[in-house]
RNA sequence: GGCUCCGUAGCUCAGCUGGAUAGAGCAACUGACUUCUAAUCAGUAGGUCAAAGGUUCGAAUCCUUUCGGGGUCACCA
C-alpha cells in the first residue's frame, strides 16, 4: 500500500529533475508531518535544494509547490514558510488509506519474505528464579520476535538453559546436607524457589567457613604473601574467595568433587541434577506461562558445551587461530583493538566462548537461519563482539546476519539489584503484585464487577500484565532503566493500561452501534475530515512502518510508544468530538469507522509487544 | 588506563539516519463526570538538551575535547 511519503518522495525528486536539472545527485526528500500551527498535512524540506535552483527557499518552495500541485494527485493546495513546502493532503486520500486498513484485518503484517530468524532469549541459571531483569530479557526477546514475524520472517524462538556447572552443584550439594531436605510437593514451594533457596544457603555456609578460616594459620600466611600493599584484611579477604574456594574449602572441594563426578556421568548425581532441574523447569514454566510468553525450541547447556572443538580444529587449520606452547588456543584480533581471546584450555577443555562458536554453528545447521538475534545483557558487549568477528573471519554463511540485542540492567533507586543484599525483585512476586494493583483499582471503579469471575480474573490480568511490560518495554534497550519496588507500577498515564482504556473505548462504542442497529460498512458519499480525524487517519498509516523501523533497529519501544501516540490521539479525538451526536450520518458512520480502525491497530501494536487488550475494564 | 554505552523538566522517559518555537507521563496547581466508560480530557507552571569548541543556511541530533555515571578488558559462564 502507498503512504504519502512513498508517494511523494519520487514526485519531489522528479519536480527537482524537471525544474532545476541539477547535475549532482538529488538526495532523498526530507518529508515530515506539518507542525500543527501551519496549515497542511506533510511537510517537505526544501533547503537541498537552493543550491540546485539557485534561487531562495521561498522561491524554491513556489515553485516546487506549484510543480507538485500540478503533478501529484493527492495535493491540493500548499503553502510556504521560510524554507518548509507545507502540502496540503486530499481528504480522499485520507478516507482511501481508512478503507484500506478496514479491509485488511492484518493491516501493518508483511508478506513472507522467506528468511528465517532464531531469536534467543531468557537463558536462565537453573540456580535461581527468574528476576526483574530477566522480565527485560524476555519481553525484549518476545517482541523482537513478533516483530520480525510481522516483517514475514519465519521466527524460531529459543533460549539456551544454563543447566550446569558449580553454581547448580552448589545448590545440590546444600539440599543434600539438609536433614530435612524440601521438596515442592511435600511442602508446596515452586522449584525454581526451592533451588534458589538452597544455593543461597551454600553460600551461607561458604560464608561462616570462610570466616572460621580467617582465623587460622594458613589464612594469615596467604594475607601476609598475597595481599598488596596497605591493604587491609577486609578488602584482602573479599578479593580471596574464589581463591579460598578452589584451594582451600572443603565445601568448595565438595562441590567441585561433585561437578567432577556429574561430568563423569555418575548415576546417583546425575539422578539428583535430574531430579532438582525437573523442579526448576516446572517453576520456569509457570513463570512463563504467567507472561505468556513460549518457546520453540530449547538448547540445553549440558548439551551444548563440549561443542565447538571441531570449530577449533577449523580455526587452527586456516591458521586463523594459533596454538601456544602449553597447549591452548588463541585468535589474534589486535588489528581491530580486541585484543588476544583465548578460545581453549590449555588442558583442552572449552572455554565460553568456544561453546558459543559450536552452539551457533549447530544452530545454523538445524534451522538455517540465516539471522540469529541473541537477547544479553550488555555487559557482555565484548564478548559478542569477539564472538561475531570469529564467525565473519571464519566465513560462516550466517556471520553477517548475527546480532547481539544488548540492553541494559534495570537499577533500584539506591542502585544495582543485589542477590546477596536480598534486593533482587523476583519476576513471580512482581508480577503478582502488579496483578493486585490491577484488582483493587478495578475494584473501585466497579466496572465489570457483575461479569463472571472467571472472566473478572482474566480482564484484571490482562490489565496488570500491561502495566509491568509496558513499563518496561517503552523505554530504548540500550538504556538503563530505573524501577522502584516501593511504589506501584503506573497505570495512569503513559502505560499499558491508558492504551487498553482507549482501546475499550473504541470496542465500546462499536458495541453501541451494533445497539443502535448503525451499519458502517459503507463511507457513502464523503464528509471532510476534522482536523483530528485527519490526524488519526495519517497517524494510523504510519503503523506499517513503524513496525519496520522496531524491526530494522531492534527496537521495541518504538512500536509502544508509536501505540501510545495512536491511543493519546484517539483520546483528544473522543473529547472533542460527539461519534453518535454527528452532525450527519455520513459523519457517524466516519467515525465508527475510525473507532474500527484506531482499535484495529491499537490491538496488533500492543499485541507485537505481547500484551493483550481486554474487551472492558 | 584502553575500549564501550549513557547524561534532555523535580522524577520516569520520548525526540538522535541534521530542519520551523525541544515533547509526553508522574508529582504540583486550575477547571470538566445527569453526556459514546473520568484508568479520561482541557489548561497553568516547570529546560543553559552535562560543558566548551567545530562542521552548516540550520545542531538535542554529526565531529573533537572535557566533566560525570555504568559496563568491560579471566585458562568464570
Amino acid at each position: 500500500m502507498n503512504t504519502i511519503a512513498t508517494i511523494l518522495e519520487p514526485a519531489v525528486k522528479k519536480a527537482i529533475q524537471k525544474l532545476y536539472s541539477p547535475e549532482v545527485e538529488i538526495p532523498k526528500p526530507n518529508i515530515g508531518d506539518t507542525r500543527k500551527e501551519f496549515e497542511g498535512d506533510v511537510t517537505v524540506v526544501v533547503f537541498p535544494y537552493v543550491k540546485m535552483g539557485k534561487k531562495n527557499p521561498a522561491q524554491i518552495g513556489q515553485e516546487l509547490g506549484e510543480e507538485l500541485l500540478n503533478s501529484v494527485d493527492e495535493i491540493v493546495a500548499f503553502n510556504v514558510q521560510k524554507g518548509f513546502l507545507n502540502l496540503v493532503i486530499a481528504d480522499n486520500f485520507w478516507k482511501t488509506n481508512l478503507d484500506n486498513i478496514l479491509s485488511n484485518p492484518s493491516f501493518g503484517e508483511k508478506e513472507s519474505n522467506n528468511k528465517k530468524v532464531l531469536v534467543e532469549y531468557s537463558s536462565p541459571n537453573t540456580n535461581k528464579p527468574l528476576h526483574l531483569g530477566h522480565i527485560r530479557n524476555i519481553l525484549l526477546g518476545w517482541s523482537m520476535a513478533n516483530i520480525f514475524k510481522n516483517e514475514g520472517y519465519s521466527v524460531v524462538k529459543t533460549q539456551i538453559i544454563n543447566d550446569r556447572g558449580i553454581a547448580i552443584c552448589k545448590s545440590m550439594l546444600a539440599w543434600q546436607l539438609d536433614d530435612n531436605a524440601l521438596t515442592p510437593s511435600k511442602d508446596e514451594i515452586k522449584g525454581d524457589h526451592l533451588v534458589g533457596k538452597y544455593y543461597v544457603q551454600f553460600d551461607k555456609m561458604f560464608q561462616e567457613e570462610y570466616k572460621k578460616w580467617q582465623l587460622t594459620e594458613a589464612a594469615t600466611q596467604a594475607f601476609n604473601d598475597k595481599k598488596k600493599e596497605e591493604e587491609t584484611a577486609e578488602s584482602f579477604y573479599k578479593r580471596y574467595k574464589n581463591n579460598y574456594f578452589n584451594d582451600f574449602s572443603n565445601l568448595g572441594k565438595a562441590a567441585k568433587e561433585m561437578l567432577i563426578k556429574w561430568e563423569s556421568n555418575d548415576t546417583e548425581i546425575r539422578a539428583l541434577w535430574k531430579q532438582m532441574n525437573g523442579w526448576v523447569y516446572d517453576g520456569f514454566n509457570s513463570t512463563y506461562d504467567k507472561l505468556k510468553v513460549n518457546f520453540d525450541a530449547l538448547y540445553y547447556e549440558s548439551d551444548t558445551y563440549l561443542l565447538g572443538k571441531e570449530v577449533i580444529e577449523e580455526g587452527l587449520n586456516s591458521k586463523l587461530f594459533y596454538k601456544k606452547e602449553d597447549g591452548s588456543v588463541w585468535i589474534d584480533l589486535d588489528d581491530v583493538d580486541m585484543g588476544q581471546k583465548i578460545l581453549l584450555r590449555s588442558d583442552g577443555t572449552s572455554v565460553y566462548m568456544t561453546q558459543d562458536l559450536g552452539t551457533a554453528c549447530v544452530r545454523y545447521d538445524n534451522h538455517q537461519s540465516e539471522k540469529m538475534v541473541y537477547v544479553v545483557g550488555d555487559e557482555q558487549d565484548y564478548h559478542f563482539k569477539v564472538l561475531f568477528e570469529i564467525m565473519k573471519r571464519m566465513e560462516k554463511p550466517f556471520a553477517s546476519g548475527l546480532h547481539h540485542l544488548s540492553y541494559g540492567m534495570i537499577d533500584l533507586p539506591t542502585g544495582k539489584m543485589k542477590s546477596r543484599e536480598g534486593t533482587v525483585v523476583d519476576a513471580d512476586d512482581l508480577v503478582a503484585e502488579v496483578i493486585e494493583e490491577a484488582r483493587k483499582s478495578s475494584e473501585e471503579k466497579g466496572e465489570i464487577a457483575n461479569m463472571e469471575p472467571a472472566e473478572q480474573k482474566e480482564i484484571i490480568e490482562k490489565i496488570g500484565l500491561a502495566a509491568l511490560k509496558y513499563f518496561i518495554i517503552k523505554v530504548n534497550p540500550k538504556k538503563r532503566m530505573v524501577f522502584d519496588p516501593n511504589s506501584s507500577v503506573d497505570i495512569q498515564g503513559h502505560t499499558g493500561p491508558y492504551i487498553q482504556y482507549q482501546y475499550v473505548r473504541t470496542q465500546n462504542t462499536l458495541r453501541t452501534a451494533k445497539q443502535k442497529n448503525i451499519n458502517f460498512d459503507n463511507l457513502g458519499s464523503s464528509p471532510s475530515l476534522e482536523l483530528t480525524e485527519k490526524s488519526i487517519l495519517q497517524l494510523l498509516s504510519q503503523y506499517p512502518q513503524i513496525v519496520t523501523e522496531a524491526a530494522n533497529n531492534y527496537d521495541p519501544s518504538v512500536v509502544a510508544n508509536y501505540c501510545y501516540d495512536v491511543a493519546k490521539l484517539f483520546s483528544k479525538f473522543w473529547g472533542e468530538l460527539k461519534i453518535f451526536q454527528a452532525e450527519s450520518e455520513e459523519k457517524i458512520t466516519l467515525r465508527l469507522q475510525l473507532c474500527k480502525a484506531v482499535g484495529q491497530v491499537l490491538e496488533s501494536g500492543m499485541n507485537l509487544i505481547g500484551i493483550e487488550m481486554p474487551s472492558r475494564m
